[in-house]
DNA sequence: TAACAAAATGAATACGTAACCATTTTTGGT
DNA sequence: ACCAAAAATGGTTACGTATTCATTTTGTTA
């Protein structure tokens, strides 16, 4: 491999002069300048970043640790990081993380000794958590985040849930189901929570017969869809934890010749891309900003890694209501 | 930050020991190892992967250059991609590259030194090409090639345009349309080819009034898909040059007021996942295999990297045809 | 032209690891 | 108990860069 030594024998001059010529080449004679330059042509020189990692204690590397893009929602965040990231000078390093092999993702991570880590994938006992701070590596969440996170970036979840809710009461739905993920994850606990608060407003008139909490998996969701519909008393809507389930749910739907919104009213939450798409046009809610969540962490990431200010960043979007075509009066 | 000296200092070995104790501690009697691993815990140390990487001249990182996630068929092999490299202790650093700036792509990837570089996006003609060659790092194509590509993965592109227009000929179309990208693209270019032939086999029967080669972006397609349904023998079917594509001619035509199929038949190439989704439902062509074309291509770059065997890779999948609901007959 | 400041260049070093070679310790056979 | 061989450990170096400090060259002023 050619190194900035044979660049600076091949131009005679030093090994240190090189460095300059590519780093501060306002402290260079302009002659000198070409010399290495054309130096550098001629022998295709490329400087090697790991080197200059360690002797500068700086990696310009970012490690993501997102779900995985069958999920729309990352693949919506992942575009944003990515982009935003690289146009920053960043490199990133993706990993798409089932939450069974979590520790291994964060092991590689560490070893990169990356200048920042920006993650989805975390819950709110996760006991990584504490590994995290001790690295002391800037890192922040996004979506999801831990009980004691002092940097993240979500919506209002608990609002989501809420409106939500709200959104097939007001259509009418009286008996609604509720399908959510896990709850040990901060997003579907408290857009639960929200949802659970809609009930309770109109408890007189309204109830949830259905409350399910599966795991994310295209079978699972299956599963409780079948649940469902099999029920004696099938709700006329599905508040859907988010909407990659709401998606499957839809699929589930038309699979059992169900059409949407007419037999079953879906709706989701997070309001991604795809949900726009003319054959889906799924009802939602989502943050009022354009911003994608993604975006709004790496910039608050990079800002940390590059001021190495310690201030907290704790951003909660506000959201809205998308009106779709998944959901109907009754 | 705590590294290997310190280990070794806490431990009361050497430092020599410490990275046996790491890398080969069948060389390490067990009393010692013991030492160092408590020395390793205490301390919370953890290796320095580009420290390793300088000595070694081995990265354990792929970069991957993959187009945008807006298209599917870029989430389906990124997961493929980022999912078997990590899997083979690799890390992948991702870019999503806009034809525009891809240079300034290469050089971050030179510049990390990767073991091993995975490409989708590149022309036929592309200049860029010679310099990877030069690098002498182990690459790969998938899905585009280029002309002098000695390392690819693809899907019988030809065939695919071929059977794609014979598809909606069989339907009893006569008027068919190919919305494809720029033929600067290995894809669209043999796609297209492939579509020709089909048409020229009915010549009698059968007419094509309607080429459009476009921009892969929404705005373009939108624009020849106004073109399309605007002019005065509007065409019964669209050979589209991609799912992504598409995709986008279905969320034009439904909000143009057609429905698909049953004012316009629609069929794409690639069969990506969301194809499948109930509420697409795309008629596509796509590979016979159920293995991502991104996933074959990371299997042999990696075989590549670590047998440095030269053998030449050149994959290319059969298509068969996926009949969904976006075709009928007329 | 001398004197001195400023600009330009170079030599040596550190970063953290693995690898090579040298040395010490242990083991096993007589 | 002794010796040779094997096992275990340590000292030193190289990887390729940026940085620090020292030295040389250039430019400016009296």
């Amino acid at each position: 491999m050619v190194s900035s030594k044979d660049v600076a024998k091949h131009a005679g001059v030093s090994q240190t002069t090189v460095s300059r010529v590519l780093n501060t080449p306002e402290l260079v004679k302009k002659p000198t300048i070409d010399k290495v330059m054309k130096a550098i042509q001629e022998l295709n020189y490329i400087p090697n970043a790991h080197a200059r990692s360690l002797v500068q204690n700086k990696t310009y590397t970012i490690a993501l640790l997102s779900g995985p893009l069958h999920n729309p929602f990352f693949v919506d965040t992942t575009t944003a990081i990515v982009n935003y990231a690289n146009s920053k000078g960043y490199r990133v390093n993706v990993q798409f993380v089932n939450d069974k092999k979590l520790t291994e993702a964060y092991a590689t991570a560490f070893e990169q000794k990356v200048d920042g880590i920006i993650l989805s994938c975390i819950l709110i006992d996760d006991p990584i958590f504490e590994k995290l701070e001790k690295m002391d590596i800037p890192f922040i969440t996004y979506n999801r985040k831990h009980k004691n996170n002092r940097q993240f970036v979500e919506i209002d979840n608990f609002e989501a849930g809420y409106l939500s809710a709200k959104h097939l009461i007001e259509l009418g739905h009286t008996n609604i189901a509720w399908v959510g993920g896990p709850l040990t994850m901060s997003t579907f606990n408290n857009r639960y929570h929200g949802f659970l608060k809609a009930i309770k407003e109109y408890q007189h008139s309204v109830s949830a017969e259905y409350i399910i909490h599966t795991d994310t998996s295209k079978m699972d969701v299956s599963r409780a869809f079948q649940k469902l519909i099999h029920s004696k008393n099938r709700p006329t809507g599905i508040c859907a934890g988010s909407d990659s389930l709401a998606l499957y749910l839809m699929d589930d739907a038309i699979y059992a010749n169900l059409s949407v919104p007419e037999d079953i009213s879906i709706i989701g939450i997070d309001n991604v891309d795809i949900s726009q798409h003319a054959s889906i046009q799924l009802t939602t809610v989502g943050s009022i900003s354009k911003e994608n969540l993604g975006f709004l962490a790496i910039n608050k990431l990079i800002e940390l890694i590059e001021n190495k200010k310690n201030s907290c960043v704790k951003i909660t979007e506000s959201v809205r209501i998308y009106s779709r075509k998944t959901t109907r009066k009754i």
